[in-house]
RNA sequence: GCGCCCAUCGUCUAGCGGUCUAGGACGUCGCCCUUUCACGGCGAAAACAGGGGUUCGAGUCCCCUUGGGCGCGCCA
């Protein structure tokens, strides 16, 4: 019966994609879902001095390495710069658009006094109804849309609720620039229209924009979409996460370790909730999702419980499938390519079996990574300072004892490993752990690692040994 | 300066006039589990910005103040 949801997502290439930018196409991609529709994906780069390939390139390998992904072709723009202009010259012939000559010092000076008078209007409209005739030669004109005067524009935003403007305080913005080329607001609005979109939802950056957009669908007698500004996204200090102020793209979230997966639920639940349930997959996200349960106040940041989340997301998944995914993102973790180039069938096999032992301790991919230093290191491994302070000559004595014990274990089994060692402690009449910790230094060369006879059952007899060895010395030596 | 938006624990949020002595999650702090570290379990501290209304009754509605944010380009 409704005409289907058309969402769209409409990035500048000027920059990355941020993390605010991935929240604004998530919900879309989300809305869009939910509803049935479709999303698109519009790249505005109509600005050709700052829009850069490299931006466009990061934009989508941002996009898809979240799992967000558009219906259709990407629609680039700049590329309807012409249609854009004929929508001007149609606003022109009907009178709803004027050509404005105002120099550019003009303009700075309309300016300055509206603000010193304390008025919001900044362009006083002396084009508005000047002959054409008095156009003063050589100057290449704008074009300027023809702005109601009075009265008011409103929209019912689909999460701000009715928001109003006066008439009198805005102004009759530019549609085409002197070079002829369309401006933003204009081509926004064609676009959205050309598209069919019919859900806006973007920054709360753009609320102001959606006032004199407004003005431009009504010039033209088309249907205004709906609006949803969604709250933006501030740093944990409370300012504007931009790039200006640091902010970061996807892309170093990926290198910093994080699961997509991770980052889409941590993302879904800014500024939107769906009663007490934090953790989403994407199929109850999608269900879940409505543009009204939005929040109207901007949210912070948290890298604290981002990693929670990521901590969480890392424990759930499998086992293979988590070192896959670690496999693929190698190429983006610090000394992650090191870890790609020593990677053969004999060693994954091996991070597979130290893989529980070792996703509960961590909370990223980089956690995971140097969790499994004692599998990827050989003999001799380096030992850190307080794995050292824990090798001891009583516990250099005891390795090498422990050591010969293990020659003979069978089978190689946790159960067997363990019977072992305890019964060596108890002999020697210690505790476990005065025997665990020296053999996980020993082992690791680091104080914590997972539990001990796991990292024995990994590394097998014939490594752990060696490595015990490396450690130990027999009594009669010391 | 002008316009618009926002306001519950440190953070993300639940709350849609009475069930709120305000719930959950992250973080913090205890305790338990324990071979280390995690994980897990249990528990604690922690918030309705302030002031006026409306109402029998306000975290929930209205106004003001304060505080924060966004916008004000021939950028997007």
């Amino acid at each position: 019966m409704s005409e289907p949801v058309v969402t769209r997502f409409a990035p500048s290439p000027t920059g990355f994609l941020h993390i605010g930018g991935a929240r604004t196409a998530l919900f879309n991609w989300l809305y869009a879902r939910a509803k049935g529709g479709t999303m698109l994906l519009r790249i505005e780069d109509t600005d050709r001095e700052r829009s850069t390939q490299a931006a466009i390139d990061a934009i989508l390998d941002g996009l898809s390495w979240l799992g967000i992904e558009w219906d259709g072709e990407t629609i680039y723009q700049f590329a309807r710069a012409e249609r854009h202009r004929e929508v001007a010259e149609e606003l022109l012939a009907a009178g709803r658009a004027y050509r404005c000559y105002a120099s550019p010092e003009e303009l700075a000076e309309m300016r300055e006094s509206a603000r010193r008078e304390g008025r919001a209007k900044l362009y006083d409209g002396r084009w508005r109804d000047r002959d054409p005739a008095e156009a003063p030669a050589g100057i290449k004109p704008v074009i300027r849309l023809k702005a109601p005067l009075d009265g008011e524009t409103a929209i019912e935003d689909l999460v701000q609720g009715r928001v109003t403007w006066q008439n009198r305080d805005l102004d009759d913005l530019v549609l085409l620039r002197s070079d002829g080329t369309p401006t933003y607001m204009l081509a926004v609005v064609v676009d959205d229209h050309d598209m069919r979109v019919t859900h806006v939802i973007r920054g709360d950056d753009h609320l102001t924009n959606a006032a004199r957009q407004t003005h431009i669908y009504d010039a033209m007698g088309w249907s205004v979409p709906a609006f949803a500004h969604i709250p933006l996204i501030h740093g944990p200090d409370g300012a504007k996460l931009s790039k200006r102020h640091g902010a970061l793209g996807v892309d170093a979230y990926r290198a910093m370790g994080y699961l997509p997966a991770a980052l889409r639920n941590y993302l879904v639940r800014l500024g939107w909730s769906h009663g007490d349930q934090e953790i989403f997959s994407t199929e109850e996200m999608i269900a879940a999702f409505d543009v009204s349960r939005i929040g109207r106040s901007a949210a912070r940041f948290d890298f604290a419980k981002l990693e929670s989340l990521n901590g969480h997301y890392m424990r759930n998944t499998a086992d293979a499938e988590l070192l896959a995914a670690l496999e693929g993102a190698l190429p983006y973790l610090p000394d992650g390519p090191d870890v790609a180039a020593k990677l053969d069938a004999p060693l994954r096999a091996k991070l597979l079996a130290a893989m529980p032992g070792l996703k509960d301790r961590a909370k990223t991919l980089i956690d995971l990574i140097t969790g499994a230093a004692f599998v990827l290191a050989e003999r001799p491994i380096p030992i850190d300072d307080k794995a050292r302070a824990l090798l001891t000559p009583e516990a250099q004595t005891l390795l090498a004892k422990l050591a010969d014990a293990f020659e003979a274990v069978e089978p190689w089994s946790v159960e067997a490993l363990e019977q072992t060692v305890r019964a060596h402690a108890e002999d020697a009449g210690l505790k476990l752990g005065q025997v665990a910790q020296p053999l996980r230094a020993a082992l690791t060369g680091k104080t914590t690692s997972p539990g001990i006879f796991d990292v024995l059952v990994v590394l097998g007899r014939t490594e752990s040994v060696g490595r015990m060895r490396d450690q130990g010395r027999v009594a009669a030596v010391a």
